[in-house]
DNA sequence: GCGGATCAC
DNA sequence: TATGGTGATCCGC
């Protein structure tokens, strides 16, 4: 609906054209192209978009000169090699080429100005625009002649046409009209694919051949005045008008096509009843479209443009050749098509934005001819989607098909406002987003397992957090638990500095598909009813190849285009890849903790007597939760393992919290190793803090950490000192090639006395329980929690890293760690135990 | 999985 | 005074 729709061509100020600036077509009352661009400028510099604007536009910059030194480097003999290769491609691609169906683009005209111009007649020979003050949906023709165009902010289009009226959008209203547009469409097409209220594609392939007996009056359509009575049934019986002299009821456009102006003899006929006009469409596929946008006109008042072409990417780029209330159409030949393509600027083709056009122009790339041209190092400079989605275009190819609406895959809310910096109404704007959100999500009876918050500064710099847990969520507070550790994070990071919000949002994605849905409740089920035999990953592996081997001679045939073998690959992953994964899943859940929780509820003495509720106790706080579900528990455990955000619920009062922080930060400082002998020694000084939460321990570590006080250096050496029994060594040094290699990791053992108060190995803190196995698992996943919450802060190195010596390499190390723990730490450690061992012992190994 | 970017509308 | 909101995808970690 915005910018993005009039593509623009002009690419001699890509800043410029950014901010929304196009070619003017020189009217008489607009303004030409110069003053346009001072304009805007002047009313830009300096601001801080404009600053935003200018260092993204360096980032783009840098992103073409590694572009141009990677090109530098190609020999001639790798880039024979290339053009051997793509063009043995692009021949299979001619080959599959499918000129079979008839695709057609329809896209209503300045849409929402429209509506508005129908509606109050006093807009009609107006200057307008729907939108704000701070930015415009879309603008009428005339306001296009002063440069006001879409995704342009109102102050700024009034700068350029005073006199432009800013209409506010009434979203409801373009709603109803799409919903009677797309009636239309449904004629042609019950299985068109909606791009949005104002654009669609439809493949009247079908139609076309049924439609080639028609009778003639089934193709007849009565013409109405505009005070004509609605009746859109093709009926009466009247001469065929040609397109000349159909009527076309508002003058929307003074620069229409001379063939659709009203007739001026039209005029006089203003009676519908005596007027007994009706048009009949031929059976070709212009002459379908011509129908189309006649009973679009006739139903709405409003003008549509459409595009004729053997698939989607031609008939996109055609709908906007003869724009507005016009049509085009690419005949289904080969030649058609490359005559099309010749010299079409790559910008034109959706997809190929302004970044794209700007890195292939840097190429020498501006045409398809030149595109095509340019093949082979396209096809060295590119990933392989990025290549053979150029190769698509500059061979005209595109899809021949419409693809069902898949599942939806996030869904988010945003905000922007003038600045907020008060942390407490960062939180609660947090809190409305996740309760709009959960209200959406409802709706929709979806729920997600990765919540992303969004966060937009007062210089424009946007910067996204996300968390995935381990069950899905849905209310309000459950995104909120997590989206405010999110925000809490970022919020710490920059603390004492407040961050400067202009945007915030919320996004949850991860929703399980059907065979996710299916795989966990029989997992859960299967769990909690004792036969817990977990699906070898082996056999998940087998699935796997099966699935390659289905799928390889569907891609190698080449009979599809490029976009629908993209759309196949992802209904692979959907159905199969999905099922997979969930295996995996299934199979990685058996050792998690609450397996181990349930057996530890069964043993409790339920005081709780309602038979729905079960007592479990979470292994990061210890605390008794009382949870419908084993779902609604292990959120819990997981928003527990996050972070800290427990503490709210926690009942220890604040001068209590903040004596025990001081004791912490001092402890603390030397837990971040897991030697041995720091073990033993921090047992001692520990006993005394036997009541705090291990979340609080992880909050107080960030902060003494982030303050640099720790002598890293001094324990660095302790620890290296010491015999090889130490976790850290392994982990730090072998667990790379031992991960790859799909190996457990050598299981550091740490031995336990009975009788023994148990303290973590991770948190060095004496734990309240007194139960092995909920130890352990404490340990367990205090053990994920802290690379965790490392890895959250990227300004923390890992567990063992001193934090200011060798940045470089620390780095590294560091984001290697993140993969892996990712992949495989969290609620992947396993527990073995011998409960009734007098000398019990705890193995920590990493699956 | 995460985060930044790009793109469309 | 003032430059959007929603969803998808890709790439490089």
């Amino acid at each position: 609906m915005y910018s993005t729709k009039e593509k623009n061509d002009n690419d001699k100020d890509d800043l410029l054209l950014r901010m929304g600036l196009n070619d003017n077509k020189a009217g008489m009352e607009g303004l030409d192209k110069e003053k346009i661009n001072k304009i805007i400028m002047e009313a830009t510099k300096g601001s801080k978009y404009y600053g935003n604007e200018l260092k993204k536009e360096k980032q783009v910059n840098q992103r073409i000169k590694n572009m141009m030194q990677q090109k530098a480097q190609i020999t001639s003999q790798q880039l024979r090699k290339a053009q051997l290769q793509v063009d043995r491609f692009a021949m299979e691609l001619e080959q599959g080429r499918d000129l079979n169906n008839t695709i057609v683009h329809v896209d209503m005209d300045a849409f929402y100005a429209a509506v508005e111009m129908r509606d109050n007649p006093e807009l009609k020979d107006k200057p307008i625009a729907v939108g704000s003050m701070s930015m415009l949906s879309t603008s009428n023709y005339i306001a296009r002649r002063f440069g006001v165009r879409a995704a342009m902010p109102g102050f700024i289009a009034k700068r350029l046409c005073p006199q432009l009226i800013i209409v506010p959008p009434n979203f409801d209203k373009y709603r109803a009209v799409s919903k009677e547009v797309k009636e239309i469409l449904a004629d042609y097409d019950p299985n068109f694919m909606a791009m949005s209220l104002d654009e669609a594609y439809l493949n009247i392939t079908k139609h076309l051949q049924e439609r080639q007996n028609w009778p003639e009056d089934k193709r007849k359509y009565f013409v109405k005045t505009e005070n004509a009575i609605e009746n859109d049934q093709p009926e009466k019986e009247v001469d065929k008008l040609s397109e000349h002299e159909r009527p076309i009821s508002p003058l929307l456009f003074e620069d229409s096509p001379p063939d659709l102006q009203t007739p001026s003899n039209f005029e006089e006929q203003n009676n519908p009843q005596i007027l007994q006009n009706s048009v009949v469409f031929g059976t070709s596929a212009e002459e379908v479209v011509k129908e189309i946008r006649f009973r679009i006109e006739q139903k709405t008042t409003l003008t549509a443009s459409a595009g004729i072409a053997p698939n989607t990417m031609l008939a996109k780029v055609c709908s906007d050749k003869n724009k507005p209330n016009g049509q085009y159409q690419i005949l289904p030949n080969r030649q058609a098509v490359m005559g099309f393509i010749k010299d079409l600027p790559i910008r034109k083709v959706s997809g190929i934005g302004k970044v794209t056009e700007k890195m292939l122009k840097a190429l020498g790339i501006i045409t398809c001819t030149e595109l095509y041209q340019q093949r082979a190092l396209l096809s060295l400079l590119f990933s392989e989607t990025s290549w053979h989605y150029f190769l698509h275009i500059s061979l005209g190819l595109g899809s021949t098909h419409l693809a069902r609406d898949g599942e939806r895959k996030s869904m988010s809310v945003e905000r922007t406002f003038s600045e907020i910096s008060k942390a407490e109404e960062q939180y609660s704007l947090c809190q409305e987003l996740c309760s709009e959100l959960a209200q959406d999500l409802q709706k929709e009876k979806l729920k997600g397992r990765t919540v992303t918050i969004k966060l937009k500064n007062v210089n424009f710099e946007v910067k996204t957090r996300a968390s995935t847990v381990s069950s899905v969520v849905s209310t309000a507070e459950e995104i909120f638990t997590i989206a405010k550790e999110l925000l809490r994070t970022e919020i710490d990071a920059d603390f004492p500095r407040p961050l400067r919000l202009r945007l915030m949002g919320v996004r949850i994605s991860g929703f399980p598909n059907e065979e996710d849905k299916k795989h966990q409740q029989r997992s859960i089920i299967g769990f909690l009813q004792a036969g817990n035999q977990a699906l070898s990953v082996t056999g998940c592996m087998l699935e796997k190849t099966d699935k390659d081997q289905f799928v390889k001679p569907l891609e190698t045939s080449h009979k599809k285009s490029f976009f629908d073998k993209k759309r196949s690959e992802r209904k692979w992953s959907h159905q199969d890849t999905s099922k997979c994964e969930t295996i995996v899943k299934e199979s990685l859940q058996i050792s998690q903790p609450f397996q181990v929780l349930k057996k530890t509820s069964e043993n409790l003495e339920t005081s709780d007597n309602s038979d729905n509720f079960q007592i479990f106790t979470c292994p990061v706080c210890f605390r008794e939760q009382r949870s419908i579900s084993l779902e609604a528990f292990n959120k819990h455990v997981d928003v527990c393992l996050d972070g800290p955000s427990i503490r709210e619920n926690s009942k220890m009062n604040s001068s209590n919290a903040s004596s025990t922080e001081v004791n912490l930060k001092e402890i603390t400082n030397h837990s971040f190793l897991l030697c041995e002998k720091q073990y033993y020694e921090t047992h001692q000084k520990n006993v005394e803090i036997t009541s705090v939460d291990c979340v609080n321990l992880v909050e107080t570590r960030n902060n003494s950490s982030k303050a640099g006080s720790i002598d890293t250096e001094h324990s660095k050496e302790e620890c290296s000192s010491l015999p090889s029994k130490s976790c850290l060594v392994s982990l730090e040094n072998q667990d790379a090639e031992l991960l790859s290699r799909h190996e457990p990791l050598q299981p550091c053992v740490y031995q336990v006395t009975a009788g023994q108060a148990l303290v973590c190995p991770v948190c060095n803190l004496e734990q309240k329980t007194s139960d092995l196995m909920l130890f352990n698992v404490h340990v367990d996943v205090c053990l994920n929690k802290g690379i965790i919450q490392e890895l959250k802060n990227d300004k923390v190195y890992p567990l063992n890293q001193p934090k200011d010596s060798s940045r470089s390499t620390g780095l590294k190390q560091s984001t290697e760690r993140t993969k892996r723990v990712g992949l495989t730490a969290k609620y992947s450690a396993s527990k073995k135990i011998k409960p009734n061992n007098p000398r019990y012992t705890l193995d920590i190994f990493f699956k």
